[in-house]
DNA sequence: ACCTGAACACCGTTCAAGT
DNA sequence: ACCTGAACACCGTTCAAGT
């Protein structure tokens, strides 16, 4: 729970206790608060002395991606169900599932993911993985690497929201009214968000449900991909 | 083609002039080294001058998303094919691979969407168009409204590449080795890599072919989206 | 109306120095 | 072995002041 605390370091820093605070910190105030100095802060210690245990502050990332790709292994080993059993469909749904719960408790790390420049072990790993179940539900090599490129970062469990976080301060009323002065720049979408809005009395300016919408799309590839394989 | 040429501001600078020296700026050095001093530079100013024409960086940014979907609708209108002559996945096919067109030439630009946290009302109007044609196809809002889930950045042009800046710098001798050193760690990918190469001589580690992938995985929605809307 | 200089708070990082 | 203080180059930004 807590980051740290106690005045300074009674036991000696290491990697590990840096990146897991690292995490902690962007968990808590978000990842443009996470600075070495913040970060030394939250440790109790200089912001000198994080460097003697990381590079900079790019290796800092990379260990988060680390710590975040543990969080999702074991997610995945208590969630998930044998390939043999089910069906690589199955397996690999809750697989992917199991993963986007951990990314859902760290709504930053998918932008992390994606500033990372080098290939971070860990992830390969997940997606050596998922070929594995791709491999004994029958796939070609050939359409599973056409399968990784076709789930991207949804095999991870994200995908690259771009509406994401508007502002949803229960001033939905004020979010219609400005729709409604849109009218004629985006009518279609005008009228899709009325007539879904109506079919649904309950769903308003934020009316997407994330968790259904991932699901929508994650099927819609795993069944594609499904037809593929069958017809192969 | 020059950003800006000349002793200072001949002509006074003005909001346009300064987004659009800003994506010569990106283009040219990269997105991390668009700084208010570097852009004032570029335009032959001060950095201080920038603000009396855009409130902060963040509304750079902004703006910059408003220039390149200008871009990506010039693109579009050129060669966007009319939806009720091919049909609903032809004519949207073209658009969102014209889109990918204008988002290659600007590389970093699917990053700077991704940190936008109000929405453009460009990229509203783009997805707008989008929600137009698949209106036209036959689609309920109810479906084209997963679709938009399901399609995601896809509908812009491009996909969260997780592997993507690899140092490809002719060592590809030196990579495989390294793999070859995972094949404990990673049995699946190592065996996958093995077998695509051979299928195809010419590839090596840097095997994959962005443009078949992407149309490889748009077409897998699509066709999953045909599917559903016919049997609606 | 449009631009600038000086200054501020904040970054990541280096390096010599402490214990 | 592990941590720190002082310093550096670099950010974005404010504000009063220039023309």
């Amino acid at each position: 729970m807590a980051t740290e605390t106690g005045p300074g370091p009674q036991v000696p820093l290491n990697r590990q206790r840096v990146l897991r605070a690292a995490v902690s910190v962007a968990d808590a105030r978000g990842i443009e608060s996470l600075t070495m100095r913040s970060l030394a802060e939250a440790l109790g210690v200089e912001a000198m002395s994080l460097y003697y245990h990381v590079a900079n502050k790019e290796a800092i990332l990379d260990g988060v991606v680390e710590v975040i790709m543990g969080e999702i292994d074991e997610a995945v080993n208590r969630a998930d169900v044998p390939a043999a059993e089910d069906g690589w469909k199955t397996a690999l749904r809750a697989r992917i599932l199991a993963a986007r719960g951990v990314l859902l408790r760290h709504p930053w790390a998918p932008g992390v993911f994606g500033t990372r420049t080098t290939t971070s072990l860990a992830v390969v790993r997940y997606f050596d993985a998922v070929v594995g179940v791709l491999r004994a539900g029958g796939f070609s090599y050939d359409l599973i690497h056409h399968a990784l490129h076709a789930l991207g970062s949804r095999a991870l469990g994200f995908t690259q929201e771009l509406f994401e976080p508007a502002n949803n301060d229960g001033d939905d009323d004020a979010a219609t009214e400005m729709l409604e002065q849109l009218v004629d720049q985006v009518p279609y979408v005008v009228e899709m968000m009325g007539e879904v809005a109506h079919d649904d009395p309950d769903s308003t300016l934020g009316w997407c449900d994330d968790q259904v919408e991932f699901e929508f799309g994650l099927d819609l590839i795993l069944d594609g991909l499904e037809r593929l394989r069958a017809t192969a």
